[in-house]
DNA sequence: CAGCAGGTTTCGGTGCGCCGAAATATTGCT
DNA sequence: AGCAATATTTCGGCGCACCGAAACCTGCTG
Protein backbone atom coordinates (compact mmCIF):
# COMPACT_ATOMS: atom_id res chain seq x y z
CA UNK A 1 0.00 0.00 0.00
CA UNK A 2 2.36 2.52 -1.37
CA UNK A 3 1.10 6.51 -1.29
CA UNK A 4 0.69 5.68 -5.57
CA UNK A 5 -2.43 7.69 -5.63
CA UNK A 6 -2.16 8.42 -9.59
CA UNK A 7 -4.81 10.93 -11.14
CA UNK A 8 -7.04 8.28 -12.15
CA UNK A 9 -7.29 6.27 -8.64
CA UNK A 10 -7.93 9.98 -7.71
CA UNK A 11 -11.00 10.26 -9.74
CA UNK A 12 -12.16 7.00 -8.81
CA UNK A 13 -12.49 7.35 -5.09
CA UNK A 14 -13.64 11.23 -5.21
CA UNK A 15 -16.30 9.99 -7.52
CA UNK A 16 -17.14 6.67 -5.17
CA UNK A 17 -17.17 9.52 -2.41
CA UNK A 18 -19.35 11.92 -3.95
CA UNK A 19 -22.20 8.89 -4.59
CA UNK A 20 -22.21 8.52 -0.98
CA UNK A 21 -22.80 12.19 -0.35
CA UNK A 22 -26.10 11.89 -2.58
CA UNK A 23 -27.47 8.20 -2.30
CA UNK A 24 -27.46 6.48 1.27
CA UNK A 25 -26.54 2.49 -0.29
CA UNK A 26 -23.11 1.98 -1.75
CA UNK A 27 -22.31 2.50 -5.55
CA UNK A 28 -22.05 -0.24 -7.75
CA UNK A 29 -19.15 -1.13 -10.41
CA UNK A 30 -21.53 -0.31 -13.58
CA UNK A 31 -22.82 3.33 -11.36
CA UNK A 32 -18.81 4.01 -11.23
CA UNK A 33 -18.31 3.33 -14.82
CA UNK A 34 -20.78 5.58 -16.20
CA UNK A 35 -20.09 8.65 -13.96
CA UNK A 36 -16.41 8.25 -14.90
CA UNK A 37 -17.67 7.71 -18.83
CA UNK A 38 -15.08 4.44 -18.49
CA UNK A 39 -15.86 1.15 -19.71
CA UNK A 40 -17.30 -1.49 -16.55
CA UNK A 41 -14.37 -3.53 -17.34
CA UNK A 42 -11.82 -0.84 -16.38
CA UNK A 43 -13.40 -0.94 -13.05
CA UNK A 44 -13.14 -3.82 -12.57
CA UNK A 45 -9.29 -3.55 -13.23
CA UNK A 46 -9.00 -0.53 -10.89
CA UNK A 47 -10.85 -1.22 -8.11
CA UNK A 48 -8.78 -4.50 -7.81
CA UNK A 49 -5.84 -2.07 -7.91
CA UNK A 50 -7.59 0.73 -5.05
CA UNK A 51 -8.74 -2.99 -2.76
CA UNK A 52 -4.66 -3.76 -3.09
CA UNK A 53 -4.04 -0.47 -2.03
CA UNK A 54 -6.63 -0.53 1.11
CA UNK A 55 -8.34 2.34 -0.22
CA UNK A 56 -11.87 0.18 -1.15
CA UNK A 57 -13.63 -2.41 0.45
CA UNK A 58 -14.85 -4.90 -2.25
CA UNK A 59 -16.52 -8.22 -2.84
CA UNK A 60 -16.82 -9.67 -6.53
CA UNK A 61 -19.94 -9.07 -7.88
CA UNK A 62 -20.85 -6.63 -5.29
CA UNK A 63 -21.13 -2.91 -4.49
CA UNK A 64 -17.78 -0.98 -3.55
CA UNK A 65 -16.98 1.04 -0.36
CA UNK A 66 -14.37 2.98 0.70
CA UNK A 67 -11.93 2.58 3.38
CA UNK A 68 -11.39 4.62 5.98
CA UNK A 69 -8.02 5.46 4.09
CA UNK A 70 -9.62 5.32 1.18
CA UNK A 71 -11.75 8.24 2.55
CA UNK A 72 -9.35 10.49 3.13
CA UNK A 73 -7.59 10.05 0.39
CA UNK A 74 -11.09 11.45 -1.60
CA UNK A 75 -12.04 14.03 1.13
CA UNK A 76 -8.01 15.44 0.09
CA UNK A 77 -8.98 15.24 -3.49
CA UNK A 78 -12.55 16.90 -2.98
CA UNK A 79 -10.98 19.66 -1.05
CA UNK A 80 -8.65 20.33 -3.25
CA UNK A 81 -11.62 20.68 -6.42
CA UNK A 82 -13.79 22.61 -3.90
CA UNK A 83 -10.74 25.15 -3.03
CA UNK A 84 -9.67 25.43 -6.77
CA UNK A 85 -13.67 26.16 -7.60
CA UNK A 86 -13.88 28.81 -4.74
CA UNK A 87 -11.12 30.49 -6.14
CA UNK A 88 -11.87 30.52 -9.59
CA UNK A 89 -15.26 32.58 -8.77
CA UNK A 90 -13.86 34.52 -6.08
CA UNK A 91 -10.77 35.85 -7.60
CA UNK A 92 -10.30 34.72 -11.59
CA UNK A 93 -13.70 35.96 -13.17
CA UNK A 94 -15.42 32.32 -13.78
CA UNK A 95 -18.91 31.47 -13.38
CA UNK A 96 -20.32 29.02 -10.73
CA UNK A 97 -21.16 26.96 -14.12
CA UNK A 98 -17.98 27.40 -15.50
CA UNK A 99 -15.41 26.41 -12.83
CA UNK A 100 -16.00 22.45 -12.92
CA UNK A 101 -13.68 20.98 -16.13
CA UNK A 102 -10.87 23.44 -14.70
CA UNK A 103 -10.92 22.36 -11.39
CA UNK A 104 -11.41 18.57 -12.64
CA UNK A 105 -8.02 19.11 -14.21
CA UNK A 106 -6.18 21.28 -11.41
CA UNK A 107 -7.41 19.22 -8.59
CA UNK A 108 -4.51 16.63 -9.70
CA UNK A 109 -1.38 19.09 -9.68
CA UNK A 110 -1.97 22.22 -7.52
CA UNK A 111 0.64 20.93 -4.73
CA UNK A 112 -0.46 20.90 -1.51
CA UNK A 113 1.67 24.28 -0.84
CA UNK A 114 -0.24 26.20 -3.34
CA UNK A 115 -3.57 24.74 -2.04
CA UNK A 116 -3.03 26.06 1.39
CA UNK A 117 -1.87 29.55 -0.12
CA UNK A 118 -5.37 29.32 -2.21
CA UNK A 119 -6.94 28.87 1.44
CA UNK A 120 -5.48 31.42 2.94
CA UNK A 121 -6.15 33.85 0.59
CA UNK A 122 -9.94 32.70 -0.06
CA UNK A 123 -9.86 33.22 4.25
CA UNK A 124 -10.69 29.32 4.47
CA UNK A 125 -14.14 29.21 3.28
CA UNK A 126 -16.50 26.51 4.18
CA UNK A 127 -18.55 25.94 1.23
CA UNK A 128 -18.18 26.39 -2.41
CA UNK A 129 -20.01 28.53 -4.60
CA UNK A 130 -22.17 25.41 -5.36
CA UNK A 131 -22.68 25.03 -1.38
CA UNK A 132 -20.70 21.98 -1.45
CA UNK A 133 -18.73 21.73 2.34
CA UNK A 134 -15.07 22.04 1.67
CA UNK A 135 -13.42 19.60 3.57
CA UNK A 136 -11.05 20.68 6.10
CA UNK A 137 -7.39 19.72 5.72
CA UNK A 138 -7.48 17.47 8.70
CA UNK A 139 -10.48 15.75 6.83
CA UNK A 140 -13.49 16.91 8.97
CA UNK A 141 -16.84 17.84 6.74
CA UNK A 142 -19.46 20.42 8.19
CA UNK A 143 -22.78 18.60 8.08
CA UNK A 144 -26.31 19.92 8.26
CA UNK A 145 -30.24 18.15 8.03
CA UNK A 146 -30.79 18.21 4.49
CA UNK A 147 -33.56 16.81 2.40
CA UNK A 148 -33.24 16.50 -1.61
CA UNK A 149 -35.56 18.83 -3.31
CA UNK A 150 -36.79 15.71 -4.96
CA UNK A 151 -37.81 14.54 -1.84
CA UNK A 152 -39.44 17.06 -0.10
CA UNK A 153 -42.76 16.89 0.98
CA UNK A 154 -45.56 19.43 -0.06
CA UNK A 155 -45.50 22.72 2.12
CA UNK A 156 -42.06 21.97 2.90
CA UNK A 157 -39.89 25.05 3.37
CA UNK A 158 -36.38 25.42 3.40
CA UNK A 159 -32.97 27.33 2.72
CA UNK A 160 -31.37 26.00 -0.30
CA UNK A 161 -27.68 24.33 0.68
CA UNK A 162 -26.09 22.86 -1.97
CA UNK A 163 -26.81 22.75 -5.82
CA UNK A 164 -24.76 19.60 -7.85
CA UNK A 165 -22.50 21.35 -10.18
CA UNK A 166 -22.65 17.93 -12.47
CA UNK A 167 -24.08 19.62 -15.18
CA UNK A 168 -23.88 23.53 -16.09
CA UNK A 169 -26.39 23.94 -17.89
CA UNK A 170 -28.96 23.21 -14.72
CA UNK A 171 -26.74 26.11 -13.37
CA UNK A 172 -27.46 28.50 -15.56
CA UNK A 173 -31.16 27.42 -15.66
CA UNK A 174 -31.33 27.88 -11.59
CA UNK A 175 -29.53 31.12 -11.80
CA UNK A 176 -31.93 32.59 -13.97
CA UNK A 177 -35.09 31.45 -11.57
CA UNK A 178 -32.61 32.86 -8.55
CA UNK A 179 -32.25 29.52 -7.37
CA UNK A 180 -28.70 29.17 -5.55
CA UNK A 181 -27.02 28.46 -2.09
CA UNK A 182 -28.57 30.56 0.67
CA UNK A 183 -32.39 31.35 -1.28
CA UNK A 184 -35.45 30.24 0.61
CA UNK A 185 -37.88 28.14 -1.15
CA UNK A 186 -41.25 26.48 0.02
CA UNK A 187 -42.51 23.52 -1.93
CA UNK A 188 -45.96 24.29 -3.22
CA UNK A 189 -46.87 21.23 -4.95
CA UNK A 190 -45.63 17.76 -5.69
CA UNK A 191 -46.55 15.58 -8.64
CA UNK A 192 -44.43 12.97 -9.64
CA UNK A 193 -41.95 13.84 -12.50
CA UNK A 194 -42.67 17.57 -11.00
CA UNK A 195 -42.10 19.68 -8.37
CA UNK A 196 -43.76 23.01 -8.14
CA UNK A 197 -42.38 26.16 -5.97
CA UNK A 198 -41.63 29.41 -4.69
CA UNK A 199 -38.36 31.07 -4.53
CA UNK A 200 -37.00 34.58 -4.13
CA UNK A 201 -41.02 35.07 -4.45
CA UNK A 202 -41.18 33.84 -8.12
CA UNK A 203 -43.20 30.84 -8.61
CA UNK A 204 -41.86 27.90 -10.91
CA UNK A 205 -41.61 24.33 -11.54
CA UNK A 206 -38.46 22.15 -11.66
CA UNK A 207 -38.30 18.55 -13.35
CA UNK A 208 -37.85 16.04 -10.57
CA UNK A 209 -34.34 15.15 -11.92
CA UNK A 210 -33.70 19.20 -11.75
CA UNK A 211 -34.86 18.60 -8.26
CA UNK A 212 -33.23 15.94 -7.39
CA UNK A 213 -29.73 18.12 -7.81
CA UNK A 214 -30.88 20.63 -4.83
CA UNK A 215 -30.18 20.47 -1.39
CA UNK A 216 -32.66 22.21 1.08
CA UNK A 217 -32.72 22.33 5.10
CA UNK A 218 -34.66 19.81 6.76
CA UNK B 1 -0.12 16.33 -37.66
CA UNK B 2 -2.89 16.19 -34.95
CA UNK B 3 -3.36 18.84 -32.57
CA UNK B 4 -2.25 15.64 -30.23
CA UNK B 5 0.34 17.46 -27.89
CA UNK B 6 0.75 15.63 -24.82
CA UNK B 7 2.60 16.76 -21.76
CA UNK B 8 5.55 15.01 -22.81
CA UNK B 9 6.16 16.48 -26.06
CA UNK B 10 5.16 19.57 -24.21
CA UNK B 11 8.26 19.13 -22.34
CA UNK B 12 10.62 18.21 -25.41
CA UNK B 13 9.20 21.09 -27.09
CA UNK B 14 9.82 23.53 -24.12
CA UNK B 15 13.35 21.73 -23.78
CA UNK B 16 14.41 21.76 -26.98
CA UNK B 17 13.50 25.46 -27.37
CA UNK B 18 14.89 26.78 -23.80
CA UNK B 19 18.67 25.24 -25.53
CA UNK B 20 18.57 27.80 -28.31
CA UNK B 21 18.10 30.48 -25.55
CA UNK B 22 21.36 29.91 -23.79
CA UNK B 23 23.10 27.90 -26.91
CA UNK B 24 23.37 29.18 -30.80
CA UNK B 25 23.97 25.18 -32.06
CA UNK B 26 21.00 22.76 -31.58
CA UNK B 27 20.61 20.43 -29.34
CA UNK B 28 21.50 16.73 -29.81
CA UNK B 29 19.36 14.10 -28.76
CA UNK B 30 22.04 13.47 -25.51
CA UNK B 31 22.14 16.61 -24.27
CA UNK B 32 18.22 16.28 -24.51
CA UNK B 33 17.98 13.20 -22.63
CA UNK B 34 20.26 14.70 -20.33
CA UNK B 35 18.27 18.16 -19.02
CA UNK B 36 14.97 15.81 -19.58
CA UNK B 37 16.22 13.11 -16.82
CA UNK B 38 15.26 10.10 -19.25
CA UNK B 39 17.49 7.55 -21.40
CA UNK B 40 18.71 8.54 -24.95
CA UNK B 41 16.65 5.93 -26.58
CA UNK B 42 13.54 7.38 -25.16
CA UNK B 43 14.62 10.60 -27.00
CA UNK B 44 14.74 8.59 -30.40
CA UNK B 45 11.32 7.58 -29.98
CA UNK B 46 9.80 10.29 -28.70
CA UNK B 47 11.55 12.88 -31.46
CA UNK B 48 10.21 10.03 -34.27
CA UNK B 49 6.95 11.07 -33.04
CA UNK B 50 7.16 15.14 -33.15
CA UNK B 51 9.19 14.96 -36.27
CA UNK B 52 5.69 12.97 -37.50
CA UNK B 53 3.51 15.50 -36.13
CA UNK B 54 5.95 18.06 -37.64
CA UNK B 55 6.79 19.68 -34.65
CA UNK B 56 11.35 18.67 -35.02
CA UNK B 57 13.38 18.68 -37.95
CA UNK B 58 15.99 15.92 -37.98
CA UNK B 59 18.20 14.18 -39.70
CA UNK B 60 19.55 10.52 -38.31
CA UNK B 61 21.96 10.68 -36.18
CA UNK B 62 22.27 14.39 -36.04
CA UNK B 63 21.00 17.30 -34.14
CA UNK B 64 17.57 18.44 -33.52
CA UNK B 65 15.77 22.00 -34.62
CA UNK B 66 12.47 22.41 -34.07
CA UNK B 67 10.58 23.75 -37.10
CA UNK B 68 7.97 26.59 -37.27
CA UNK B 69 5.09 24.44 -35.92
CA UNK B 70 6.85 23.38 -33.19
CA UNK B 71 8.75 26.89 -32.03
CA UNK B 72 5.03 27.97 -31.81
CA UNK B 73 4.06 25.45 -29.43
CA UNK B 74 6.86 25.50 -27.57
CA UNK B 75 6.56 29.06 -27.31
CA UNK B 76 3.09 28.85 -25.65
CA UNK B 77 4.31 26.39 -23.28
CA UNK B 78 7.26 28.55 -22.03
CA UNK B 79 4.53 31.52 -21.78
CA UNK B 80 2.81 29.36 -19.62
CA UNK B 81 5.21 28.79 -17.62
CA UNK B 82 6.90 31.89 -17.22
CA UNK B 83 3.16 33.57 -16.44
CA UNK B 84 2.45 30.95 -13.82
CA UNK B 85 5.64 31.68 -12.01
CA UNK B 86 5.45 35.34 -11.90
CA UNK B 87 2.23 34.64 -10.82
CA UNK B 88 2.79 32.58 -8.23
CA UNK B 89 5.35 35.06 -6.73
CA UNK B 90 3.12 38.14 -7.53
CA UNK B 91 0.34 37.07 -5.60
CA UNK B 92 0.49 33.19 -3.85
CA UNK B 93 3.53 34.21 -1.59
CA UNK B 94 6.46 32.33 -3.42
CA UNK B 95 9.84 33.10 -3.58
CA UNK B 96 11.99 33.24 -6.84
CA UNK B 97 13.96 30.51 -6.37
CA UNK B 98 10.31 28.10 -5.20
CA UNK B 99 8.59 28.77 -8.68
CA UNK B 100 10.00 26.12 -10.62
CA UNK B 101 8.19 22.78 -9.78
CA UNK B 102 5.13 24.07 -9.05
CA UNK B 103 5.31 25.69 -12.61
CA UNK B 104 6.40 23.00 -14.49
CA UNK B 105 3.29 20.85 -13.69
CA UNK B 106 0.69 23.70 -14.37
CA UNK B 107 1.61 24.70 -17.09
CA UNK B 108 0.22 21.39 -18.80
CA UNK B 109 -3.00 22.22 -17.04
CA UNK B 110 -3.87 25.44 -16.89
CA UNK B 111 -6.80 26.00 -19.77
CA UNK B 112 -6.00 29.23 -22.17
CA UNK B 113 -8.72 31.01 -20.30
CA UNK B 114 -7.31 30.10 -17.46
CA UNK B 115 -3.68 31.64 -18.47
CA UNK B 116 -5.14 35.05 -19.60
CA UNK B 117 -7.00 35.46 -16.65
CA UNK B 118 -3.96 35.58 -14.58
CA UNK B 119 -2.35 37.16 -17.69
CA UNK B 120 -4.95 40.70 -17.29
CA UNK B 121 -4.22 40.27 -13.13
CA UNK B 122 -0.47 40.78 -13.61
CA UNK B 123 -1.11 43.53 -16.05
CA UNK B 124 0.42 41.00 -18.98
CA UNK B 125 3.51 41.48 -17.55
CA UNK B 126 7.00 40.86 -20.52
CA UNK B 127 9.41 38.99 -17.87
CA UNK B 128 8.67 36.41 -15.39
CA UNK B 129 10.64 37.41 -11.62
CA UNK B 130 14.03 35.38 -12.73
CA UNK B 131 13.82 37.97 -15.87
CA UNK B 132 13.21 35.80 -18.61
CA UNK B 133 10.69 37.45 -21.46
CA UNK B 134 7.26 36.12 -21.35
CA UNK B 135 6.09 35.01 -25.39
CA UNK B 136 2.73 37.14 -25.89
CA UNK B 137 -0.07 35.02 -26.60
CA UNK B 138 0.75 35.74 -30.54
CA UNK B 139 4.23 34.05 -30.12
CA UNK B 140 6.31 37.24 -29.68
CA UNK B 141 9.05 37.82 -27.87
CA UNK B 142 10.97 40.61 -26.36
CA UNK B 143 14.40 40.43 -27.01
CA UNK B 144 17.54 42.47 -25.77
CA UNK B 145 21.07 42.71 -26.52
CA UNK B 146 22.68 40.45 -24.09
CA UNK B 147 26.15 38.49 -23.17
CA UNK B 148 26.47 35.68 -20.92
CA UNK B 149 28.11 36.52 -18.09
CA UNK B 150 30.92 33.76 -18.13
CA UNK B 151 31.49 35.51 -21.97
CA UNK B 152 31.67 39.03 -20.67
CA UNK B 153 35.26 40.15 -20.65
CA UNK B 154 36.89 42.17 -17.98
CA UNK B 155 35.84 45.44 -17.08
CA UNK B 156 32.34 44.96 -18.95
CA UNK B 157 29.48 46.67 -17.45
CA UNK B 158 25.78 45.54 -17.57
CA UNK B 159 22.45 45.24 -15.96
CA UNK B 160 21.52 41.61 -14.94
CA UNK B 161 18.81 40.67 -17.62
CA UNK B 162 17.73 37.09 -16.49
CA UNK B 163 18.75 34.21 -14.74
CA UNK B 164 18.84 30.57 -14.95
CA UNK B 165 15.92 29.29 -12.86
CA UNK B 166 17.34 25.70 -13.48
CA UNK B 167 18.92 25.37 -9.97
CA UNK B 168 17.17 26.89 -6.41
CA UNK B 169 20.19 27.14 -4.97
CA UNK B 170 21.98 29.33 -7.13
CA UNK B 171 18.87 31.49 -7.14
CA UNK B 172 19.02 31.42 -3.23
CA UNK B 173 23.09 31.71 -3.49
CA UNK B 174 22.49 35.21 -6.07
CA UNK B 175 19.93 36.69 -3.64
CA UNK B 176 22.03 36.65 -1.34
CA UNK B 177 24.50 38.72 -2.98
CA UNK B 178 22.25 40.88 -4.40
CA UNK B 179 22.12 39.71 -8.16
CA UNK B 180 18.95 39.44 -9.70
CA UNK B 181 17.02 41.14 -12.64
CA UNK B 182 18.01 44.64 -12.85
CA UNK B 183 21.07 45.24 -10.77
CA UNK B 184 24.19 46.66 -11.95
CA UNK B 185 27.62 44.30 -12.38
CA UNK B 186 30.66 45.33 -13.26
CA UNK B 187 33.74 42.69 -14.50
CA UNK B 188 36.41 43.20 -12.05
CA UNK B 189 38.55 39.82 -13.63
CA UNK B 190 37.90 37.03 -15.60
CA UNK B 191 39.65 33.79 -14.37
CA UNK B 192 39.15 30.74 -16.16
CA UNK B 193 36.92 28.91 -13.85
CA UNK B 194 36.02 32.28 -12.03
CA UNK B 195 34.42 35.39 -12.64
CA UNK B 196 34.85 38.59 -10.25
CA UNK B 197 32.80 41.18 -10.27
CA UNK B 198 30.97 44.02 -8.19
CA UNK B 199 27.14 43.72 -7.83
CA UNK B 200 25.55 46.46 -5.57
CA UNK B 201 28.38 48.26 -4.40
CA UNK B 202 29.93 44.54 -3.17
CA UNK B 203 32.37 42.68 -4.85
CA UNK B 204 32.66 38.80 -4.99
CA UNK B 205 33.30 36.03 -7.14
CA UNK B 206 31.43 33.37 -9.20
CA UNK B 207 32.25 30.03 -10.95
CA UNK B 208 32.32 30.66 -14.31
CA UNK B 209 29.25 27.55 -14.54
CA UNK B 210 27.34 29.99 -11.95
CA UNK B 211 27.94 33.15 -14.43
CA UNK B 212 26.85 31.27 -17.62
CA UNK B 213 23.36 31.19 -16.05
CA UNK B 214 23.31 34.84 -16.29
CA UNK B 215 22.58 37.55 -19.04
CA UNK B 216 23.79 40.97 -18.96
CA UNK B 217 23.14 43.68 -21.25
CA UNK B 218 25.86 43.69 -23.96
C1' DC C 1 -37.17 -23.59 -10.29
C1' DA C 2 -35.57 -22.81 -14.95
C1' DG C 3 -34.27 -19.38 -17.67
C1' DC C 4 -33.06 -14.92 -18.83
C1' DA C 5 -31.49 -10.13 -18.39
C1' DG C 6 -28.70 -7.72 -16.19
C1' DG C 7 -24.30 -6.63 -14.09
C1' DT C 8 -19.50 -8.23 -13.36
C1' DT C 9 -15.27 -10.31 -14.36
C1' DT C 10 -11.73 -12.39 -17.33
C1' DC C 11 -9.00 -12.17 -21.25
C1' DG C 12 -6.38 -10.56 -25.00
C1' DG C 13 -5.12 -6.36 -26.90
C1' DT C 14 -4.01 -1.01 -27.52
C1' DG C 15 -1.34 3.48 -27.07
C1' DC C 16 1.76 6.12 -24.42
C1' DG C 17 6.10 7.08 -22.40
C1' DC C 18 9.59 4.96 -20.49
C1' DC C 19 13.74 1.52 -19.86
C1' DG C 20 18.26 -1.35 -20.82
C1' DA C 21 20.95 -4.05 -23.96
C1' DA C 22 22.66 -4.65 -28.32
C1' DA C 23 23.56 -3.03 -32.92
C1' DT C 24 25.09 0.67 -35.68
C1' DA C 25 26.83 5.22 -37.04
C1' DT C 26 29.96 9.11 -36.30
C1' DT C 27 33.81 11.43 -34.54
C1' DG C 28 38.18 12.37 -32.87
C1' DC C 29 42.73 10.74 -32.18
C1' DT C 30 47.06 8.77 -33.31
C1' DA D 1 43.81 5.62 -42.59
C1' DG D 2 42.47 2.93 -38.82
C1' DC D 3 40.57 2.42 -34.45
C1' DA D 4 38.47 3.45 -30.23
C1' DA D 5 35.33 6.35 -27.73
C1' DT D 6 30.98 8.20 -27.85
C1' DA D 7 26.53 9.12 -29.72
C1' DT D 8 22.40 7.34 -31.80
C1' DT D 9 19.15 4.00 -33.05
C1' DT D 10 16.82 -0.49 -32.87
C1' DC D 11 14.70 -3.91 -30.29
C1' DG D 12 12.13 -6.30 -26.86
C1' DG D 13 9.84 -5.30 -22.81
C1' DC D 14 7.27 -2.83 -18.81
C1' DG D 15 3.52 -0.32 -16.19
C1' DC D 16 -0.51 2.33 -16.56
C1' DA D 17 -5.20 3.07 -17.89
C1' DC D 18 -8.07 1.99 -21.11
C1' DC D 19 -11.10 -1.07 -24.53
C1' DG D 20 -14.39 -4.89 -26.50
C1' DA D 21 -15.76 -9.63 -26.57
C1' DA D 22 -16.74 -13.53 -24.19
C1' DA D 23 -17.49 -16.03 -19.96
C1' DC D 24 -19.57 -15.96 -15.76
C1' DC D 25 -22.46 -14.86 -11.73
C1' DT D 26 -27.14 -13.31 -9.50
C1' DG D 27 -31.50 -12.17 -8.87
C1' DC D 28 -35.85 -11.83 -10.73
C1' DT D 29 -39.74 -13.53 -13.43
C1' DG D 30 -42.69 -16.65 -15.42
Amino acid sequence: MPPTTSPAIEDYLKTVYAHTEWQPDPITPKALADKLGVAPSSVTEMVKKMAAQGLVAHVPYGPLRLTDAGRERALAVVRRHRLIETWLVAEMGYGWDEVHDEAEVLEHTVSDRLLEAIDVRLGRPARDPHGDAIPSASGDVASEPFVLLSEAPAAHVGRVIRISDRDPAVLRELERRGIRPGVEIEVTDVESERVTLQASGEAGALTRETAAAIWVTA
